[in-house]
DNA sequence: AGCCAGGCTCTCG
DNA sequence: CGAGAGCATGGC
């Protein structure tokens, strides 16, 4: 039996869905991606596993995202008033575009905006998920991380059934505290981030890490020296974890080797920089450094020059 | 083939 | 302490 739910949010402009959701586009298409205008992904909503299924509706100046629940319970106003919720986080529709725009005053990066127009940074669900992924991505490549993080989605997120396809859930903390860490690095990792994971999903329900309240938590570099002391946890995961998980936006992973590499590419003719220098650049961008960093990253896969 | 990828820990000297 | 090896796997 299968539970059906449409509604309409209205998301603040400017914002452009398609060119935001395209960042999915070569998405595992069992557990998230976006495909023909079509973005879905299963979410966790009260406790309850949902297909969340988003298109566009009229334009970038005013963005509408039609919404289509599909679930194996009943759709009760509680579930849709909370996966609305989650919707506007995870795709940041509240987010008002132009405080960025009109903050950013380097030329580079005014050129950049203003090609990529519309473009919010996604969030992922919850901040585990950002952290999990952060640890599988440290030190490989981004392809071979992908299908890593796919294989463990396949292998611990829990199954939803919806007209015949099965979709997956990305893996809790729960899910991942009561298996064996074999059973994890089996999924191609090294035995030391199989424990990482291990360790942090064991931390969060030992309830001797809050991810999620971390989120409420100000100073940012509070944030990262309780991540950092982790093990398995260094600045670089703690920084991407806020910026992608945590929606902190002046979040700027500096020693992540993609980012210097668009800084050189825009802001250095190419030359190799440093995560100090890759800093002192970002600090134009005031609290924008994650927000910039990740324009930037888009841009360069969209080939964009300035 | 071999070297390198969005790092971090552990072990030496 | 600071430097350096080791890690899994896919792509080039």
């Amino acid at each position: 039996m299968t539970f059906t739910r449409n509604f309409v949010i209205h998301a603040l402009a400017p914002f452009n869905f398609d060119l935001t959701a395209q960042i999915f586009s070569n998405g595992d298409n069992q557990i998230r991606t976006y495909a023909k205008s079509k973005f879905y992904e299963v979410l966790r909503i009260n406790g309850n596993l949902v297909l969340v299924n988003l298109t566009s509706e009229g334009t970038t100046e005013e963005p509408r995202v039609k919404v289509e629940l599909k679930s194996n319970v009943a759709m009760t106003p509680q579930i849709k008033k909370e996966a609305e919720i989650a919707i506007k986080f995870v795709f940041n529709l509240d987010f008002d575009l132009c405080s960025f725009y009109y903050d950013v005053k380097d030329s580079t990066m005014r050129e950049i905006a203003q090609q990529l127009y519309g473009l919010k940074n996604p969030t992922t669900p919850t901040v585990f998920e950002a952290l999990v992924d952060s640890i599988i991505e440290q030190q490989i490549s981004i392809r071979v991380a992908h299908t890593i993080e796919e294989r463990l989605v396949r292998k611990f997120g829990e199954t939803l059934d919806i007209n015949g396809e099965t979709y997956h859930a990305y893996p809790t903390a729960q899910n991942l505290a009561c298996v064996n860490i074999e059973e994890i690095r089996s999924c191609g990792l090294t035995q030391r981030k199989a424990e990482y994971i291990y360790e942090a999903a064991q931390l969060i329900v030992n309830n001797k890490l809050d991810l999620e309240s971390l989120k409420n938590q100000g100073d940012s570099q509070q944030i990262i020296s309780e991540l950092d002391a982790i093990r398995g946890i260094g600045v670089w995961i703690a920084e991407l974890t806020m910026l992608r998980g945590m929606r902190k936006l002046d979040a700027l992973p500096a020693d992540d080797l993609g980012i210097r590499r668009v800084i050189s590419t825009y802001y250095c003719g190419g030359r190799q920089i440093n995560s100090a220098e890759a800093r002192e650049i970002a600090k134009s961008w005031g609290k924008w450094k994650g927000l910039a960093a990740f324009y930037l990253i888009v841009a360069e896969a969209k080939g964009i020059t300035v």
